[in-house]
DNA sequence: GTCTATAGAAGGATAGAC
DNA sequence: GTCTATCCTTCTATAGAC
């Protein structure tokens, strides 16, 4: 529930924040996000004209701190172990705050490519090619062959510490099985990212 | 659309397989079932008295389709890379066929969890561990410890497989820019990922 | 088993009083 | 700016003819 105090434009923001990431755009309910917001229904629309725009108000803003948040860039003198350190360490933390943003964000994405496509304009894709350096890829003739590497190897890296969010669902079911938690879990997978991510770019390295 | 010669029975539910796979329980449409399997719409309550039974049916074939394929159990025999190499390959060829089951299926447990633990009774949890070998797991001492590094590394490894699928719309979006296809990036992929899980688990046992 | 017709409910959006 | 009342569309589900 939203703050009374706060502007009533800030209070449906927020509320409606929380309602698209918990239930996405199909599943959301402008009388539930007025609910949440301690507020009437017909006020989204005076503030918002519609779901829809309410909606890409919502994205453009969570997609824009996901953009600033993910994409760390590292200075080449900081030793790879540590830039791991650091880019798991800033990524898993911010998951651990806004656990429900990966699933929310890839499921918009598949759903409506082509409304997403104009609200992602200001990705800077090239930032992503920053987090490492020349030395720490391995190495390849090609200019395509070489960038087609360096995806391969962000995307495993980048899955190790969005997935266990995006499954968490399904984790939980499995974990309670186990008798393990998932808070627990992602403690540690924030030193075992770093040392599986490591292991593997040191051993591929030494193997081309 | 589905075929007129098969069964009604049967077309309604792979329409709704389609359907579902593509938009979600909350998307997705009974009308639209309907036009895919070419059928009147007052029919789907015929055969599955209600959407969500219908839902709950395909959810249910799925899920065990996913568990069945998911989960091999590999021969003690059988070398750590080359196990790797056909997990892989079973795991990203599954997912080839069927790219919107991974993301459709950890979005509807996010959803709703409650309801979707009924329908996974059936998952064995313990067959889940018999994916790699107590040798090819790095040493700790205590069981629980222990239980807890086998979770970390078998998370690690199925996302490396799962997560291009899951995130497929960001990635298209990201691969335009960048004259890449996703086609070629799972081909790839198939290779990429022994090689970069075979990397990091040699050099994390070595480590231990 | 399949269709037509329609009920019944829910959800988004707007008009208009205050 | 905020609320009440209401419209209109969409969607699920059912009744009943064939």
């Amino acid at each position: 529930m939203v703050h009374k105090d706060k502007k009533t434009e800030q209070r449906i923001f927020e509320a409606a924040t929380e309602e698209f990431l918990q239930k996405g755009m199909d599943g959301a309910r402008m009388q539930d996000i007025a609910d949440r917001a301690g507020i009437h229904k017909s006020l989204l629309n005076y503030y918002f004209r519609s779901k829809e725009r309410l909606f890409n108000a919502v994205f453009e803003a969570l997609s824009l701190q996901m953009q600033e948040k993910l994409t760390p860039l590292f200075d080449d003198t900081v030793p790879l172990e540590e830039k791991l350190r650091l880019f798991f360490t800033e990524h898993i933390l911010f998951f651990q705050k806004n656990p429900r943003l990966p699933l929310f964000f890839l499921n918009e994405i598949a759903r409506n490519p082509e409304m997403i496509r104009t609200n992602l304009q200001k990705l800077d894709v090239e930032k992503v090619f920053k987090v490492l350096n020349d030395n720490e890829i391995p190495e390849t003739n090609e200019i395509t062959r070489r960038k087609e590497f360096l995806i391969q190897i962000l995307t495993s890296i980048f899955s190790i510490s969005a997935f266990p969010f995006v499954a968490k669902g399904a984790l939980d079911i499995i974990f309670e099985r186990l008798g393990l938690s998932f808070e627990d879990y992602i403690e540690q997978r924030k030193q075992f990212a770093v040392e599986f991510a490591f292991a593997a770019l040191k051993n591929m390295r030494s193997q081309n």
